[in-house]
DNA sequence: CATGGCGGTTCCCTTTGTGTAACCGAGGTT
DNA sequence: AACCTCGGTTACACAAAGGGAACCGCCATG
């Protein structure tokens, strides 16, 4: 498997959506998007994520070039984080999905409740 | 957990991520909207998508009313699946996520070398 | 007679995701 | 002296995602 011999886009989607589409990484720029810089602790309350989902998360996202991460070695530790030009970049497109979702969901739910009225009979 | 107390704009995306963010999903409705119309084992073929996940999600896409399955009670039997109006709206924001996944997919993979680099000192 | 295509469904297994809890060191607070 | 804060890391456990293979009925083809 895994030919990727046709759709040549899906491969390169993929890849994309492999790297940020999981959810902790989109919220995570959304928030900082939002506030600019935050403390580690700051994004923790912020979205109610575990300790260590956002520090693998932050990791990631700094490695792939979409947060920066400054330490600052004083007592006790500060470390802030903020976008990068990339990361400020990829707020359009979760925009215009936010906005999407925001017009679709309430159709969405509409044509689940039909599906299923329909399915159990 | 799950408070979402904060950040009132996570909850709904995180709402829509979870019905429409995953892999299989995505690269279905960007086949569907390629070539209008597709048959379960040419969508198969054309995304190299096991039989399973395929079957799920197009049963998904179609509960979430995104996807619209038209059954031919032939011999042998032929159905058939494309895009409804919602689902054609769809297209908008992942032409803009894949637009940037083309525009930033270099910078990431060249942003992750420097990273694993610096790491490996 | 055996095989293959169509459109699935079901079972099993492995991988990945994600949460919980404990621990770290240095210093401040009670 | 005991505990808390900050920013993590690590070990453990469980749930969900997803692949592979087998099976289904029905008919056409070899």
């Amino acid at each position: 498997m895994l030919d990727d011999k046709q759709c040549p886009d899906c491969k390169r989607i993929n890849e994309v959506l492999s790297r940020v589409g999981d959810r902790w990484s989109v919220l995570v720029v959304i928030s900082l998007a939002q506030y600019g810089t935050l403390r580690f602790n700051e994004l923790k309350r912020n979205l109610s994520i575990s300790q260590r989902m956002l520090s693998l998360t932050l990791k990631e996202l700094e490695r792939d070039g979409l947060v920066n991460r400054t330490y600052h070695p004083t007592i006790p530790p500060k470390v802030e984080y903020n976008l990068t030009k990339m990361g400020e970049s990829f707020r359009e497109p979760v925009n215009v999905l936010g906005n999407w979702a925001l017009d679709n969901l309430a159709k969405i739910d509409v044509s689940r409740e039909a599906y299923d009225e329909r399915a159990s009979n």
